[in-house]
DNA sequence: TTGACTCGGACATGGGTTGTCCGGGTACGT
DNA sequence: ACGTACCCGGACAACCCATGTCCGAGTCAA
């Protein structure tokens, strides 16, 4: 899975609540993490419809939906695309055995285990929305760092 | 994920219930798939135990084990390694608001969600054993021809 | 109107998977 | 007992995608 997605993440949270946007650079440095590449991957939410981006003087990224209504799962599809991790390469159409085109338009046994764990992993990453993440965070570290945190993030220089 | 996972589970398919060691090339042959780079993967499959290599003329591979036994779990992790897909960086202890080390004794919320996932997942690919691919097959494309294509890989030229 | 700050897509770089090869070792045939 | 032929095992390149970077287009504030 692309390193991305735990930028992306962690971007997210911290943005609960935010209602003024938040450039790309701060959150960069909140993070300490390369501007440049966490740019690219906000550009990837922003195509998503996750968060809307604005441009300009006092720009930056805000989230477009409440942070119960998105889920781990919404960010990591945005980062690392939808495609399911296994792809059937159709090897039972292939050597002498071949089987005939026709007989192969339901997935093989093997495809369907695969598609099955794929759909358990998703549907346990939709479970958790951000804003279940921001509560944890809440519970771990204190409730008062988080505000703390976006009070500094808000901050203009 | 790394393709090689299918043409592994495949061949332990087509391996299920054969008494004489297969040779790899043989395999690759009724597969129609490069004999080197499969025979990597049956290396694998070695290390990890599931297959038992036999050297010297009339040698090959065989299955240790009876294919009930054998989970896609089993192979897929053989294969693609143990690894979890997703790895904490640790950000949080990073950037100005870092969080302190002794803090961090427990996984974050991020990472706790994507084991949980991770977990749903290999929890689902263990469901499935091998005998049960098998049974599929003889049930997709009937059950004579699983025991016809093991019939002409089991015949040395 | 000016200016400066923001995002967005196009451009290099590096590690990992894919693909290949030859040597060590073993069992069979003589 | 020896020679031989076959098979497996780990070490060696090539390609591709993820990582990382840069500059231009657009936009809002002053």
């Amino acid at each position: 899975m692309s390193g991305g997605v735990e930028w992306a993440l962690h971007c997210c949270v911290v943005l609960t609540g935010m209602t003024e946007p938040v450039p790309a650079a701060r959150l960069a440095e909140f993070h300490d993490v390369s501007p440049t590449y966490l740019a690219k991957q906000l550009q990837a939410l922003s195509r998503a419809g996750l968060v809307r981006s604005v441009q300009g003087q006092a720009g930056g990224y805000v989230l477009t939906r409440a942070a119960e209504e998105i889920s781990v799962l919404d960010v990591v599809e945005a980062v690392d695309g939808r495609a399911p991790a296994f792809v059937c390469t159709e090897i039972r159409q292939r050597g002498p055995f071949a089987a005939t085109p026709e007989a192969c338009r339901t997935p093989c046994g093997i495809t369907k285990v695969m598609i099955e764990a794929d759909r358990a992993w998703r549907e346990s990453l939709r479970a958790t929305s951000i804003a279940d993440l921001a509560g944890t965070v809440a519970r771990d570290v204190g409730a008062e760092t988080l505000p703390r945190a976006q009070a500094w993030i808000a901050q203009r220089d």
